[in-house]
DNA sequence: TAAAAAATATACCGATTGGTATATTTTTTA
DNA sequence: TAAAAAATATACCAATCGGTATATTTTTTA
């Protein structure tokens, strides 16, 4: 069983994490923060050190949710080359369920927190690293599996769709238009049975 | 000649421009503006309105000298093929240059605007519409000319190129590496060739 | 259920925020 | 060069900032 102060906690975190992704670190402040959770600040820094922890905690937080909910997604199938699609299937319906947590916390909290030299940016890049590391070794298992062409080197494969995927990402947040994010899943499909296929 | 005020104006969004690029609006105050000017809240209000005008301003400002660079760069060939392939060579020197301004105005202001429900979203919008009808028209002008495939939708590949564009920029930025934006140039090179061209 | 401990609320701190009214200085006009 | 106009500096405003010390309430332990 949870304790109060274990429930407290998530439920901040729970409330307070979309503030942070959607405003950014600065433009959050902490009285946003008491109102949204109802609690006072004494409640909330006995819960965490101060803004910039629990900034870090939040971030962390939705990330754990998103990759749980994409490794579940990508999961469904054992080969590699079908989790592949299944990649860019979860991420043409990643526009209105990222809005659910504010937005891509990789995109939002990469672009805030880079040049304020904070300890975020360092959270963002580690998070980016693991993913293209997941990737990175779906692709090498499809080549083992002799589904992927020997001729492809995965991490830089990765890094090629994790940036066309941010970028798409981008642009459909900001135009607020999901044609950027089907028409790259496309392209992306298109590429797997190509360029990756053995 | 400039009268005095016009010179102020001019130095203010020279200086401040690329402050607000880095750390976007809230997280820039008037005080890091009057430090960086080395003018008091009295210049800087006699020649902008208040805070927001001065963002909006200092945007369009950055926005002005890039668009004018690349298009530079593009117009030295009069070949909509070879623009297009100068496209890609003109970002693959984009993250040492987009450094001298704070940063990528589109990806910064872009994210940063996102929610904030401020004007300065729509002149982003307005700017990335502007790009993305001008590599249209590239493309429209290598069909007529019988350079590219009439296959193509033009305004979908602009759309498509700005999209792989705009992630390889996040990317570069947010890993401190250049790889992201030379692999996507490299890519973008064989669309180009292999997909373009007639 | 009483005592101890933990969690939360209240009230306050100095510093900083964006913005403005007015005084002073600089520039332009005549 | 004197007067008018424009530009800039100074001094201030109420509001809000992140954070904390302490009082109060709630929860847990015994």
């Amino acid at each position: 069983m949870l304790t109060k102060s274990e429930h407290t906690t998530h439920f901040i975190l729970e409330t307070v994490a979309p503030i942070f992704n959607k405003h950014g670190y600065a433009a959050t402040s902490l009285s946003d923060l008491t109102s949204a959770t109802g609690l006072t600040k004494g409640a909330i820094y006995g819960n965490f050190k101060n803004k910039e922890d629990l900034a870090i905690a939040a971030f962390k937080h939705t990330i754990k949710k998103l990759m749980g909910l994409i490794s579940d997604h990508i999961n469904k199938s054992d080969s590699p080359i079908e989790k592949l699609y299944r990649i860019a299937d979860f991420y043409r319906g990643y526009y209105p369920l990222s809005k659910t947590y504010g937005g891509c916390p990789v995109l939002n909290i990469g672009v805030d927190a880079n040049n304020q030299n904070s300890e975020l940016l360092e959270k963002v890049r580690v998070v980016i690293e693991r993913i293209q590391d997941q990737v990175a070794t779906i692709i090498e298992d499809g080549i083992e599996a002799g589904e992927i062409s020997t001729e492809i080197n995965a991490m830089q494969y990765a890094k090629r769709l994790d940036s066309m995927i941010q970028g798409a990402i981008f642009m459909t947040y900001t135009m607020d238009d999901e044609f950027y994010m089907h028409d790259a899943m496309n392209q992306i499909e298109d590429m797997i049975t190509n360029e990756l296929k053995a």
